[in-house]
DNA sequence: TTTGAGTTGTTATACCATAACAAAATTATA
DNA sequence: TATAATTTTGTTATGGTATAACAACTCAAA
């Protein structure tokens, strides 16, 4: 298992982060141009900002999110222009969508080939991005046993985090209202 | 493993049936209203005809296909409709979200508590769903450990189907260009 | 028969994503 | 360097998915 982003855990958006994501974003940016220059992919401003601004923020970003902010920041405000650059950062394996939020979260493991497999918070909305060998194993015999060639997973666990479950305990136990 | 619809192995919309589908309709509609009156829940008019097209289909129905159908029998042709519908038959377990392709599926295993866990062919779109408790009570386990409550998993699996693959074994065996 | 809960009708809007073609920038080639 | 080919971006338009908000109706219990 791998916290996405290890500050990825607070309970409201204004939660104070308790380290420096500026390391988080830098080490995928850099992760990201290594990959690029490798496989002769130009990651051009346009892509490269959309890449940063999708790890700025602390909860997968959706679409047209992204694209207010790039707007912002004088990037051209139409749709086509934030969809090519989330289509080639999925291509080139650098983030992943959430089918079941239709938002897109930055990968901190872009550099070897994995499936990204999901634990989302329905309370916080918080995103945990975990590796899972035995699971990646197992669907794909029970998918060659029955003929069917796997390519691609989608697995998405929703539930009550951790921290949102002792608050929830927490809000009980004080005899909390509501 | 259970398919979904046995005949749901066709490579084209005008395979023909090996089978009488209006059992598995017939059979599926009974238990919604078994399972509607035990829990006190009203199958209408308009829910009972949505379950009964979306089993119709041969793949799962995206909303607005489903919203057309309804429409074109007299029943209210705003979006509302058919998402109220949707929401009531998604809720009672009688049909699943397909979330990767934003369509809906009649669940043939209503009777018994479960997830939905689905093979997707990407070259003719049919759907298995299926079952598989090892894999279901790992992802409960491994989520346990990190604290996390697990509440609705979203497995959905995309390749190449059996049929489909022999199909392109074929076409590549005997040379067939393109 | 009134009351209240649940359901449906209706209008409007928000959000998610792609098609199609023109213009510009980059890279490769002559 | 000039030219051509390729890739990327700009622009306009459209299609597909989903919900908000409030009014009207239905049905069953009190
Ligand atoms: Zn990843
Ligand atoms: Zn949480
Ligand atoms: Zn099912
Ligand atoms: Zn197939």
């Amino acid at each position: 298992m791998t916290k996405q982003h290890s500050h990825q855990h607070g309970h409201d958006a204004d939660h104070v982060h308790d380290h420096n994501h500026n390391h988080c974003i830098d080490t995928a940016l850099a992760t990201a141009e290594t990959l690029c220059l490798e496989q002769g992919q130009r990651l051009t401003k346009v892509r490269r900002r959309a890449l940063e601004l999708i790890w700025e923020s602390h909860r997968p970003l959706g679409a047209y999110q992204l694209l207010a902010k790039l707007a912002e920041e004088g990037f051209n405000s139409a749709p086509p222009t934030v969809y090519r650059a989330l289509d080639f950062l999925l291509a080139a394996g650098l983030i992943h969508k959430v089918e079941s939020m239709n938002a897109y979260l930055g990968c901190a493991h872009a550099d070897r080939a994995h499936k990204g497999y999901f634990l989302i918070c329905d309370e916080c909305h918080n995103v945990m991005e975990f590796d899972y060998q035995d699971i990646h194993a197992a669907l794909i015999a029970k998918a060659a046993k029955q003929g069917f060639e796997l390519r691609a997973e989608t697995i998405e666990l929703t539930g009550l985090c951790a921290d949102c479950k002792a608050q929830a305990t927490d809000a009980h136990a004080v005899g909390t209202s509501a």
